[in-house]
DNA sequence: ATTACTTCCGTAGTCATGTACGGAGTCAAG
DNA sequence: CTTGACTCCGTACATGACTACGGAAGTAAT
């Protein structure tokens, strides 16, 4: 099982986390990634820390997070800031609710506006485009 | 109960649909809205459809229909495309609820996470800088 | 040592939905 | 008939998260 995540070319570093060569250099200059020493006249070399600090970008994506937000995270990645890192997941879930809030209602109005159009007998005009010139 | 929605001025027109002038010279732009003939050396007027047509946007645009779909509406908002209407709508429909399910899992985690960090004991380290770091 | 692939790095482009700016022309009130 | 507000129009900027490009330098394989 050796993983061999030392070492890595940025190419192989990629690979490692999952994304784009031109996404790790997005991730630098944004100082979401460290960028690491070069060698005079060769190239950089990545770790298994890297690779790491690639994944926890993504989960944290996947939690919803921005990369802005995610850059307070990695401020705090010491674990010793459990108050603060909480705080961000509070307001995070708070938008996540909202967002959900949103999206349940169009979903009612759709599936609404869709029943309307299944069960429309004649040839009356189209309950959708009806519903979206009303007001 | 005069509204005195005819030959508005860009700014009347805007105010009546809810909108800034920029949006309005956007939407003209994008072909959402159509652009009225300017009588020379004059300034061109709105009427009471182009407030309908902005508003028809906006209520497009809760439902959760990108500008991009909301001109393809407009192309069948005569009402005798019922059809094609509710196609456009079924895939907004699956669309929304893709969303959906996605948001719930984030809120699922992210509740779950803040509970783990109120009911943490001792200096254990952050379980949600932990679980981010997991894997 | 030649060939073919990578890396490096900065700059620019993409998508969506607008917002901002600036100079010139037009309109309405006093 | 001047003043202040508004219109016109094109271009640029903003946001978020990347993706693409291009030429020079480094690396690996034959």
């Amino acid at each position: 099982m050796e993983n061999n995540l030392e070492n890595l070319t940025i190419g192989a570093f990629a690979k490692a986390g999952g994304v784009n060569v031109e996404t790790i250099r997005f991730y630098q200059h944004k100082g979401l990634l460290p960028v690491p020493n070069k060698p005079y006249g060769g190239i950089r070399r990545y770790s298994k820390f890297d690779v790491q600090r690639v994944r926890f970008i993504k989960s944290a994506q996947r939690l919803g997070f921005s990369l802005n937000e995610i850059s307070e995270l990695l401020r705090l990645e010491d674990g010793i800031h459990c108050n603060e890192v909480s705080y961000l997941t509070e307001i995070k879930l708070k938008d996540v609710r909202k967002k959900l809030k949103d999206l349940t209602r169009m979903e009612a109005v759709l599936s609404a506006l869709l029943r309307a159009c299944h069960t429309r007998k004649g040839n009356v005009s189209c309950p959708i485009i009806a519903s979206l010139q009303a007001d």
